[in-house]
DNA sequence: GAGTGTGAAGTAGTTCACAGCC
DNA sequence: GGCTGTGAACTACTTCACACTC
């Protein structure tokens, strides 16, 4: 039994997330129980790997019947740190800044866009969709006023790393990054990114790779 | 040497279009050659990594010297298929689908926006940043018209799976889903994702996993 | 009988370490 | 001497298969 044992893998944290919205819909659509199959198939994974993800939170299973959807539910909320909100900071107010603060998904899913923030004079003070633009020497502050421990950087490029040092400076250690540049963070901190044109050309390499290349030559059979 | 080995791990293909960008910023600054030392650095991992992944497009490297940027940059542009252009069309268009056309990232790496593709009657036929709004109807027609090979989800997480079927009917067989919602498609598609919230929770997971918690108890030492 | 929980086997990806070439 | 290219060792993740529990 070894205590609880508490390291839980990266690929699987990375899926909790799509469990905890299948279980969402699971509670909605008032089922009690679900089976690791059922499970898998709503998360788009096999079930072996949903008892596996699932046994690390815990042993909330029960043999011979599957899982209580609103305790899993719930234990899962509690693990990923959902039972309260994290309100977040989005820097940049650019095009990329005001369609995420715009973008409702974030604050109904926990993550309340508590300001967006901008080194152009020129934007602080406006609003969009709610949400004031505030300078970035006023950083530290917001963040330690409103609890802020999640930073989105929404600017160009050339200015995320040092966005990202900001953020760092005013003790936000986690960090989305949406700027298609590599930035480094400290050890301690953790750094997702978002890079849409990224993915674009991973589809593009698949396409190119796809179809048997009419124009391939020389080799036959 | 049995023919070009011609399969990529896709832990690699994913890395491709960060060396890729590394690459362009090199070219910027007017340097000949790179090693994987200095790729690695630029593009935030380790050098046997880059060298290992380098192989797999060819021995493109000189021992002693480097590789070749401007060399490399090509033969990693054929590979990647961005020698040419890859027109998109953008399904929904709401909040998302708007931000997403008024964003230039796209246009400028080569895959423009030839479409956005609404349900709704009373969209059809306006314009954001120049793309116009057609009916998902005209969607096959579109997209043959127009060389469509990626289509992009930006619906609400409902109408996730419905477009992505239209999206397969019209031929194209490449995604990149934005919906908060676990979609399939055919075997020989290719499907990426990209989901803000989802990163946030994973993110609120290891916030709430770092900060040894003050009311952990009971294990000494 | 049904369905979880988990060791064991299998697979993919990473890193090491060094032979080989410039 | 410097740096690539790559087998070999290692690590992380996935899947299998079955003992175990309800």
């Amino acid at each position: 039994m070894a205590d609880r044992v508490r390291h839980i893998p990266e690929a699987t944290v990375a899926r909790l997330p799509v469990y905890l919205r299948s279980l969402a819909e699971l509670v909605d659509e008032k089922t009690a129980t679900v089976s690791s199959e059922r499970l898998a198939e709503m998360a788009g994974v096999n079930a072996a790997k949903v008892r596996k993800d699932l046994s690390y939170l815990g042993s909330y299973g029960t043999r011979g019947v599957g899982y209580d959807v609103e305790y899993l539910l719930f234990q899962m909320s509690r693990e990923l740190g959902l039972t309260h909100d994290w309100p977040v900071v989005i820097m940049g107010a650019g095009n990329l800044g005001q369609a995420l603060a715009n973008y409702g998904g974030f604050t109904d899913r926990g993550f309340p866009v508590a300001a967006l923030v901008d080194a152009d004079p020129s934007k602080v003070g406006q609003t969009f969709h709610g949400v004031e633009v505030h300078h970035v020497d006023d950083l530290p502050k917001i963040a330690s006023d409103r609890g802020v421990r999640i930073g989105i950087i929404a600017t160009p490029a050339a200015a995320a790393q040092a966005v990202a040092d900001q953020l760092t400076a005013a003790g936000i250690r986690s960090i989305l990054n949406f700027a298609p540049a590599v930035i480094t963070v400290p050890e301690e901190s953790s750094l997702r990114k978002v890079d849409l044109a990224l993915e674009l050309q991973i589809l593009s390499f698949y396409q190119q790779h796809s179809q048997p290349d009419p124009e391939a030559s020389g080799s036959r059979t």
